[in-house]
DNA sequence: TGTGAATTTGACCACATGATAAATTTTAAG
DNA sequence: CTTAAAATTTATCATGTGGTCAAATTCACA
């Protein structure tokens, strides 16, 4: 079995397969796709290996639903830029909700960043089409408010990539953050908030 | 065989070493530790698998080799900041190396990226000990400059993260940048380095 | 409660992969 | 050349892992 376009899942079905998709969003993101294991999806769901392939195509189909679950929601914010909103206003939200989003589904963000890391293997239609589709449509709004003077002129497309790069930063590399700042830090996700936000009004102001 | 602290190596051991480790980054860069195999190395450089594991204890070994040598050089511009420079000058001059790495080390930086992002269970002795001595005792230099006016005063720890994540994006997220952006840009690097030496420029401006 | 469908399990299988041993070839010093 | 050490290969093993199948169990509904 796997996805199902003729009839709707029952209610067993339901819950089986957002309990698989948990487990295995635990499991992929920490070790990567082929550091995962179906034995180790299974333990952690509390289903046996065969019963999961009851559910799934395969390894590969359970990945590949946890991708197009997650590329869905990766979209929204950047979709919502508003061509009729204040630039900088515009821009500071979608900074702030991409930031709220790397803490919110650091899991998520890691099983993006494993899969681009490897060359983007599986999720190369989705870049080349629809994500870089949005991107340039987003990008030539953001230089006509550059033209018009309303923010620093600069690569609306570096900008792009240097929101991303922050933002996904502190769920990809939290490893390494809370390793060099230690435990002596209070409230380490407003610190990260109030610096991004310091920066980036900064990087836009004229 | 591995490691060798009695005996200096031969010219053949100099060799085949130097080819088995050339050949091993293409592949863990490429799919993370387990996702590389000894087969594909074995492939790759040329030498029979077990010719391999004559010169390394095993998959582990060539690992580790990798990246101590990596974690050598990727402390090294962060150590030249010098606190008798000038301060702007001297963090400019640390990020044009840094993305200069991830120019030209892509390969080492999605190996440290790919380490990292599984929770560097490899290095985490590395991080916690030298890495976060340096970042402490640089954080607290940039810190002084800051006191003393002649930076903007920002969170030091996360203007460093913010480097990190700017510099080290270049070279992790290639494939994604490249999809977007298509075939249609002409000099790809020189329009990276520009863009961040602008807004680094304005985020360190008092 | 009875019945067929849905679900779950235990026992497997085929193959990839890290690793080893012994035999063979190559290298280099005398 | 000789010859012992170094280097390489062939054959092989043990284990982990994705996946299958038929039997057993549970579920939903009349």
């Amino acid at each position: 079995m796997d996805f199902c376009l003729t009839k709707p899942l029952s209610r067993i079905q339901r819950e089986n397969r957002a309990t698989i998709l948990e487990a295995a969003l635990d499991v992929f993101s920490a070790h990567g796709f082929r550091g995962a294991t179906l034995d180790s999806i299974a333990k952690k769901s509390g289903l046996s290996k065969p019963n999961i392939l009851y559910y799934f195509d395969g390894k590969k189909s359970i990945h590949v639903a946890l991708l197009s679950q997650l590329l869905d929601t990766w979209l929204a914010p950047l979709r919502e830029l508003d061509s009729h909103g204040d630039p900088t206003k515009e821009l500071m939200n979608y900074i702030h909700r991409k930031l709220q989003m790397s803490r919110e589904y650091p899991r998520e963000s890691r099983l993006f960043a494993n899969e681009i890391l490897q060359g983007a293997p599986r999720i190369e239609a989705f870049i080349k089409g629809e994500l870089r589709e949005l991107v340039d449509e987003k990008t030539s709004l953001i230089d006509e408010w550059m033209q018009a003077g309303k923010l620093q002129k600069l690569d609306p497309h570096h900008l792009i990539f240097s929101i991303w790069a922050i933002t996904q930063h502190y769920a990809d590399f939290d490893a390494q953050i809370r390793m060099i700042r230690g435990s002596g830090v209070k409230d380490s996700h407003e610190g990260s908030v109030v610096f991004v936000e310091t920066i980036f009004r900064k990087i836009l102001a004229n």
